[in-house]
DNA sequence: TCTGGGGTCCTAGGACCC
DNA sequence: TCTGGGGTCCTAGGACCC
């Protein structure tokens, strides 16, 4: 069956926050954004744009296109509640809503409009209530899939409703440039161009005819792309709450370090405050990566898997140390980073273990590999590796 | 005072096992 | 007696998005 779906993506949503703890600061030229080395604009006010601001901008930069431009360090704390109102707010339309960012999302918008006569009248309805409440203003985007919604709410902000029908497609989306395309961006775009595609409308064409250079080019991807512009991409909307996947913090330091002795107390201060949120989260990791970036941009990353799930700084801090022991080149480095991956919930494992009452099946279960990776992907969570682990914490005090 | 920081997903090669 | 084929896991890197 056709769902309708939903794409609603709040406009310069950053600065509409702060806009909403200064009203003074409506209608003027704003950027999120730091002063210090290798600051850069996070979002920007609209008339800001007008200036020639853009997010991923240097702050100097956007000073000079825009002198008069008041620059704001983030609230962070404050978007993320505020993007918790939307979500709750979004609730009462529809129980199915994927949260894609902090402040966009898709939901299924079926059963809320199926049996409309005036279909855009209840879509307003949704637009309007949120600023009433919230303050917040967002652009809608509704057709039949994911992808499509997406690029249906990019067509007109702020405050737009977009509606894409399938045979829409070509007047609506073949004029756009090709790096309107969700997912084709500043590597790929450049490339096209040189086999002489410069719009949708051009790849597509070349898509649909099963065009051998392009097929070529995309390898596997050709026909995930030839589906999204036949208008058959994914209306699967993947719940709210969905588990992190990883959880991770760098920093660019003030300058270029070389050595060990420079740079560890970076990676252990990084380490102490990933570990410290993945406990307060209710996370158990099994890998750990480092990053560092080299004065000339080059990324370096190198990780470790461990054989068990873990939240302990004793234990994953010497991993740090070994990694980067093993793998500084010698060369200036401006950026270090930590991030623990294959995150599990801890507490959600715990309460699903309790309705397990044979332990020692589940164990059995965890020794054959095979068979938990085929029962991971069908449950989707918590794993039953999870299980084990939890289980082997509590009946062995194992960590 | 060139180019942040937080993520997700995908690919590809080598190790390893049967 | 010189080299199979299938499958998974681990690791590194890259593209993209907000």
């Amino acid at each position: 069956m056709t769902k309708i779906i939903g794409h609603i993506d709040l406009n310069a949503f950053f600065v509409r926050c702060e806009e909403l703890r200064d009203p003074s600061l409506i209608g003027k030229a704003v950027a999120i954004g730091h002063r210090g080395r290798g600051g850069i604009i996070s979002t920007c006010s609209y008339k800001a744009r007008e200036y020639g601001v853009h997010s991923g901008q240097p702050t100097f930069e956007a000073l000079k296109k825009c002198p008069s431009l008041i620059l704001i360090d983030g609230h962070y704390h404050l978007y993320e509640e505020k993007s918790q109102e939307f979500f709750r707010y979004l609730k009462q339309f529809t129980p199915l809503i994927e949260k894609a960012s902090v402040d966009e999302c898709y939901l299924d918008l079926t059963a809320y409009l199926i049996k409309e006569k005036e279909p855009i009248k209840k879509i307003k309805a949704i637009q309007d209530g949120l600023l009433a409440k919230t303050g917040l203003m967002c652009s809608i985007g509704i057709s039949i899939n994911k992808f499509l919604a997406k690029m249906a709410s990019d067509l007109h902000k702020p405050m737009g409703i977009t509606i894409i029908h399938k045979k829409d497609i070509p007047t609506l989306l073949y004029p756009l440039k090709i790096d309107d395309f969700f997912g084709i961006g500043k590597k790929t775009t450049p490339k096209l161009k040189t086999l002489g595609i410069l719009t949708i409308g051009d790849l597509a064409k070349r898509l649909i005819a099963d065009d051998e250079e392009l097929r070529h080019f995309f390898g596997k991807s050709f026909y995930t792309y030839r589906d999204l512009i036949l208008g058959k991409g994914s209306d699967e909307i993947i719940l709210i709450e969905e588990d992190a996947k990883s959880l991770g913090h760098s920093k660019t330091l003030n300058e270029d370090l070389l050595t060990y002795e420079e740079l560890m107390p970076h990676f252990i201060e990084l380490t102490r405050q990933v570990v410290l949120e993945i406990n307060q989260q209710n996370y158990l990791a099994k890998t750990v990566q480092i990053t560092l970036k080299d004065h000339n941009f080059k990324t370096i990353t190198r990780s470790k898997k461990l054989e068990e799930y873990t939240a302990n700084l004793e234990e994953i801090l010497p991993i740090v140390k070994n990694l980067v022991e093993k793998n500084l080149p010698n060369i200036p480095i401006r950026l270090v980073g930590v991030t623990l991956q294959d995150l599990v919930a801890k507490n959600e494992a715990i309460i699903q273990l309790s309705l397990f009452d044979n332990y020692e099946e589940i164990e059995e279960e965890c020794r054959t590999k095979l068979l938990i990776n085929e029962l991971n992907r069908r449950l989707k969570k918590p794993s039953l590796t999870t299980l084990g682990a939890i289980y082997k914490e509590q009946k062995y005090g194992i960590k």
